[in-house]
DNA sequence: GCATTTACTAAACAGTGTTTATTATATTCA
DNA sequence: TGAATATAATAAACACTGTTTAGTAAATGC
């Protein structure tokens, strides 16, 4: 009986559709304006359907937060061949930057809304999270036995480093960076060099 | 012909009482529960009657926004007598975290939450976020003028505090900080911690 | 070929922010 | 004071939202 297994792949097809159409539809509109109704036209199938694929919307978006922390893991491993582990941990800085800069509806789904959350709580850990985060522990681990670094608890550091970096990408996707009164180009020039000034200070 | 001032003394004072129900429900339950709906029946008056007073939901909260700000004002000149700029640097963040700790909603409604920015794109000026921020720099110049901290430009050393501290408190706010899977009062100590090393590594 | 399971959807439910047309009250002015 | 006007408040509707329920049509199992 083959019936289970196509069956069983029809249902993983009809969910990747329905995360590929959300997806594109988040990207161009946002989380609020991304309804189940405008998914379900998009996919040419009643609203109702979608439920029995999906929970409710968050689950979706859960998905679509993992595939974003997919896409900047990536972009983070393009740095595995540098050596020094300072100069990694600058590139990886950059790149956060980068990606949060470039991706900010992306950004937001991973480290600021609400919704992805809520279904966490129902699987106890945050798996996605948890690995980008021991990525950037491996490197600052490295920083800190090479003593390329201020020594300190390695948890504390790799905070701190998430949460500098998580401040100025955060404070300009939620346009706060307002305050500076620049055109955007020179905001994005001034986080960059804000990072740039935290690593030296770092530094030992 | 006084009646001019009474009525305008009355739309004040309706204002008032919209912004005080709608704030004990922002606090009690959050944005999103918070309806144009449950304000009105707060206040014994129709859904409609509040829209003669403000222009729409983000207006309202855009004013508890202001509030918010006025609050957090109150608390970081609490330290306006610490003589040395580094010290009052410090107590400032410390404050700053504890503030944002205490009050997630506010906190949310000040440096994460689109709503109140959005009302912000008619007045072209962030006022409160300016005030506040100009309330750091100033603290900041002091610091750099006694050589107390690493010699940078004014603005990015700014941003590099206000960004770090956010991050912290945005984290936790936001409810990533679950990835050091630690009960809350300890999470909270790290949040500290991280800014003592921080400041410490801010210092000359 | 028939019973059962599966896939799907129309319609409804309970909300949301906001606008419009209408009513009741208060003010102005002859 | 009484009619005309301006103001304040609202009921009801509009156009949405996420989600559930009940019913239908097709595919599957025996």
């Amino acid at each position: 009986m083959a019936i289970k297994e196509r069956k069983e792949r029809e249902k993983q097809e009809m969910r990747n559709l329905i995360i590929e159409s959300a997806t594109q539809l988040f990207l161009k509109q946002g989380y609020d304006k991304t309804s189940i109704r405008s998914i379900a036209d998009d996919i040419e199938y009643s609203p109702a359907t979608i439920y029995l694929y999906f929970k409710d919307k968050d689950e979706i978006f859960y998905v679509i937060h993992e595939n974003a922390f997919d896409i900047l893991d990536k972009h983070l491993r393009q740095h595995d061949g540098i050596a020094d582990p300072f100069e990694r941990l600058g590139a990886l800085g950059r790149t956060y930057i980068q990606f949060g800069i470039e991706n900010p509806d992306y950004y937001d789904l991973m480290f600021i809304m609400r919704a992805p959350m809520e279904q966490i709580k129902n699987e106890e850990k945050w798996k996605a999270g948890e690995c980008a985060f021991g990525y950037l522990l491996t490197t600052l681990s490295d920083c800190l036995e090479q003593g390329k670094i201020r020594q300190a608890d390695l948890y504390v550091t790799g905070i701190q480093v998430w949460s500098y970096v998580h401040g100025l990408v955060s404070l300009y996707v939620r346009e706060r960076m307002c305050i500076l009164m620049q055109p955007d180009d020179v905001t994005r020039q001034i986080l960059h060099s804000s990072f740039d000034l935290f690593l030296a200070n770092l530094k030992t």
